[in-house]
DNA sequence: TAGCTTTGCTATAAAATATGTAGCGTAATG
DNA sequence: CATTACGCTACATATTTTATAGCAAAGCTA
């Protein structure tokens, strides 16, 4: 799997503009789940398992190595932990938390009078 | 594939909380790319395929289909547009656009000195 | 120190998803 | 009519994810 790095050519753009390797890094499965999960503290690979309720090992690993490579995470003595890099992206998808909560949820229920 | 809709089990969540649900919508494959495009503009599935240089017409379709049943976008005469709600969506996005310009892409540089 | 548990992770096969290419039906244009 | 552009479907192939089993290393515990 190409690790996305901004600068140089991702799925969905030859010229690698940054916010298209962004979308691309998150864009796989699990990964902003992960950096999600990572902000309410460290955690092991077995409990990164359990709160991906159907992640497999695999694919976490995988996913594990790429937001290293792209130094949103790191390694610590108690586990899988966000970076400083981690936290700022973190707390720019913290508002679509609530937004999904409060607008978007609203949005489905605008729509009964549809086909 | 399922429709991924906020309170009904999506993966990765079988409470199905609103943000779970929004990551897995988004987490799709292009998903993202979309509504960052169609900020700018509506536009016709053509030129949408012409944006997203290697997406398939049979993704496409998919992905156009699952962010209509969730209302980020309609159909209109001009084409394919953001709803009021993926306006707002994207907004929330638009950040990570600058971040991963000036910030993101400062990180890979200060990793030089890295194995 | 021998056994048991937990942890991080690999291997492998099967299932799900995405791509690539061809092309159909409709509508507009010449 | 013929040509073109559009939205999309079909289908085979390739890529990605899941599911399951299990291994090696480290930490108890007796």
């Amino acid at each position: 799997m190409i690790i996305p790095i901004p600068g140089q050519p991702v799925r969905g753009s030859k010229s690698g503009q940054p916010i298209m390797a962004l979308l691309d890094l998150l864009g796989r499965s699990w990964a902003m789940g992960i950096v999600w999960h990572l902000y309410s503290g460290p955690n092991t690979f077995r409990g990164l398992q359990d709160y991906c309720e159907s992640i497999s090992p695999t694919t976490l690993n995988t996913r594990l190595k790429e937001l290293r490579d792209c130094n949103l995470i790191e390694r610590t003595l108690e586990g899988y932990t966000l970076t400083a890099y981690g936290k700022e992206l973190y707390e720019l998808l913290e508002p679509m938390g609530s937004w999904a909560r409060h607008r978007w949820t609203q949005s489905f229920k605008e729509n009964n009078n549809k086909s």
